[in-house]
RNA sequence: GGGGGCGUGGUGUAGCGGCCUAACAUACUGCCCUGUCAAGGCAGAGAUCGCGGGUUCAAAUCCCGUCGUCCCCGCCA
């Protein structure tokens, strides 16, 4: 080894001992006859002292040192003389006097600072992807998740489960988004799909009497990129047989809670166990199959209130089937007039880009004796309104937003609206985690394109038991036994009971639009594995990446992955995709045609 | 596929028609300095303002296109 210590380790107690530390220079102090450097590694800084009079070797190779060389340190241990300890670092007590210094690397002046959190462009950043997670923050974020990983590695490997390694090199998945295709030189002309889950696969491992199975499984999807989504991620797969959808909710909430209060760090579980929302009621509350619960200004129904005022919107929305719904804005109507109307305005330019036609609103003055404010007021009656603000639990100051429209049309604007006020009002606490559940999902979803059904999760999901005679009735009406689990916005997991019965499975590909001959060309193997003895079974996948950014606290995804791509799937460092030679081409029996631009070639 | 933001010395920003021969901070280079820790002092170097075109007497600044990147919708659980 050629450090004895960590620059994070020394103390007080190590006084006097004879220590070799290596690291990065984080900042050199020259100040003639004394030098001062930072040195750094993965645990921490400690200061090294070069005297010039008693380190005769060191004292010019300090002089030179700059940022980020790599310095090994020969040295004594000492305790700083008195009022020169540093309170801001964790060695700031001690020093190392350096005997000898090895300069073991050089460096050329970093594109960027390393011992300096700054905001950098994020091109920069990724061209420079290993300097950029060498800063502090960045090894925060990597090690972190490293520790949830082993976290979860644990706890499953304690409850009997096996880790169990599947094929990257596989054939297409039943997730619904676009595969990677990779073509094979063996057999020109046929490709390998890059699985999107190993969704078959573990499902297969069931009925090879694994019984609990998981894997932390990188999946792929040829899919356009956000903050929260790459092409290649990363999911804490897992899989159980003989158990119940409850069975798997109470292992993986306990998981979670464990794993917030095991891991850490800093975040709050706002409460547990977890609550349950119905997909419905999730909807009709908040817009969203995966609702940010760290605030309220949930969607209430007026539509009877409403629909008897004497606003002809309302009347006419409410006699012909569409909701009006409402939502408390607390405090946003204790503003002055000027800013009541530009914020409302706002707000309602917000609501039309979410497909709404327009935005009422009603502020409550914070004098209850003064009038309600809002150009709907005067549409209803003094009871009509007592009888709003008890359902809507308002409070003087407030803002009520009233949407009226096709309900598709009022979620997707009580999301938008819901989120933007969250952000504005700063609602929004990273520290606080609220996980929920979203559970009876419709089992399948209308694909107005295609006229068919679509299933919501995937084809392997089984209906919920009570629900088998609607698929044949009513089949957007059935629920699905799938479950979700969202936190603070973002769906961390997602799982279901599977179909485990030939017939069953059978049953579904026609109404998703299958022909009998694809599936079985397709899923032929799932199929045929049904018919031996297949356990029921069902399982979870979790979102590491999200978990991670979560943990982390960071904006988005990019932060806890080592090396991830930009949102158009380029890796800036090493300039991949790339084009390929033509002689690997000429061997897989590919030809690359390229449309030329449309029409102005 | 669509909408929006951003692109100025190495880095982060300012400048948003003429006072720009582009400012500030920091980093960088040299010299000075024995208790600094965002060290300090002095001196210095460093930018055709992403790229191409246009408008104008005059463009970092306005317009169009293009490239890159980020956010959002679509897409994707």
């Amino acid at each position: 080894m050629l450090k004895t210590h960590n620059c994070g380790e020394l103390r007080v107690e190590h006084a006097g001992q004879q220590v070799t530390l290596a690291g990065w220079v984080n900042r050199q102090r020259d100040q003639g006859g004394v030098v001062f450097i930072d040195l750094r590694d993965r645990w921490g800084i400690t200061q090294v002292v070069v005297d010039e009079a008693t380190s005769p070797q060191a004292h010019p190779i300090a002089r030179d040192a700059r940022s980020e060389y790599v310095l090994q340190v020969q040295g004594v241990v000492r305790v700083r003389p008195a009022g020169t300890a540093n309170p801001e670092l964790e060695t700031g007590e001690i020093e190392v006097v350096a005997q000898n210094i090895t300069l073991l690397n050089a460096s050329r002046t970093p594109p960027f600072y390393i011992n300096k959190e700054e905001r950098i462009e994020e091109v920069r950043r990724m061209q420079y992807r290993y300097l950029d997670l060498r800063r502090p923050s960045m090894q925060y974020n990597i090690v972190l998740r490293h520790r949830i990983i082993k976290f979860l590695r644990d706890y499953l490997d304690a409850r009997g489960f096996v880790e169990i390694e599947t094929p990257i090199l596989f054939k297409t998945t039943p997730e619904g988004a676009r595969d990677f295709l990779v073509p094979y030189r063996l057999q020109p002309g046929k490709f390998y799909a890059l699985p999107q889950s190993p969704q078959q696969l573990k499902q297969l491992l069931m009925v090879a009497g694994y019984e609990r199975y998981f894997q932390i499984a990188r999946c792929f999807r040829d899919e356009d990129l956000r903050g929260e989504r790459q092409p290649e991620f990363t999911q804490l797969d897992m899989e159980m047989s003989f158990i119940e959808r409850e069975d798997i909710m109470q292992l993986v909430e306990g998981m979670m809670i464990a794993l917030v209060e095991g891991v850490g760090t800093n975040k709050q579980l706002l409460w547990k166990p977890f609550p349950r929302l119905t997909y419905t009621e999730a909807m009709e509350k908040y817009g969203s199959d995966k609702p940010d619960l760290r605030y309220g200004m949930a969607a209430v129904d007026v539509s009877d209130i409403a629909g008897k005022s004497g606003f002809g919107v309302f009347q006419t929305n409410v006699a012909e089937g569409r909701p009006v719904k409402a939502m408390r804005v607390p405090g946003a109507g204790a503003v002055s007039g000027t800013q009541l109307r530009k914020d409302t305005a706002e707000l309602e330019d917000l609501a039309r880009s979410a497909g709404a036609k327009g935005l009422a609103w009603m502020a409550l003055p914070t004098d209850e004796n003064d009038e309600v404010k809002g150009p709907i007021g005067k549409f209803f009656t003094v009871e009509q309104k007592l009888e709003l603000f008890e359902r809507l639990e308002a409070r003087p100051g407030d803002l009520l937003l009233f949407l009226s429209d096709r309900c598709e049309v009022v979620y997707n604007a009580v999301d938008i609206l819901r989120r933007t006020l969250a952000d504005k009002l700063n609602l929004l606490d990273p520290n606080q985690f609220a996980f929920i559940w979203v559970i009876d999902f419709p089992l399948f979803l209308w694909d107005e394109e295609n006229k068919r059904w679509d299933p919501s999760q995937h084809m392997f999901t089984a209906p919920m038991p009570e629900d088998l005679p609607l698929l044949d009735t009513d089949p957007g009406k059935a629920r699905g036994s799938q479950y979700d689990l969202v936190c603070n916005g973002y769906e961390v997991a997602g799982g279901s009971i599977r179909i485990h019965d030939r017939a069953m499975q059978e049953k579904i590909f026609p109404l998703i639009g299958q022909t009998m001959e694809h599936a079985r060309e397709q899923f032929g193997h799932m199929l045929e594995a049904f018919e031996y003895g297949t356990p029921p079974h069902g399982g979870i996948a979790a979102g590491i990446d999200r978990l991670a950014m979560l943990f982390a606290g960071a904006p988005n995804i990019r932060e806890v992955i080592a090396f991830p791509k930009t949102q158009t799937g380029s890796d800036i460092m090493a300039h991949a995709p790339s084009p390929a030679e033509p002689g690997q081409l000429e061997e897989l029996g590919i030809a690359v045609v390229i449309e030329e631009d449309k029409e102005d070639a």
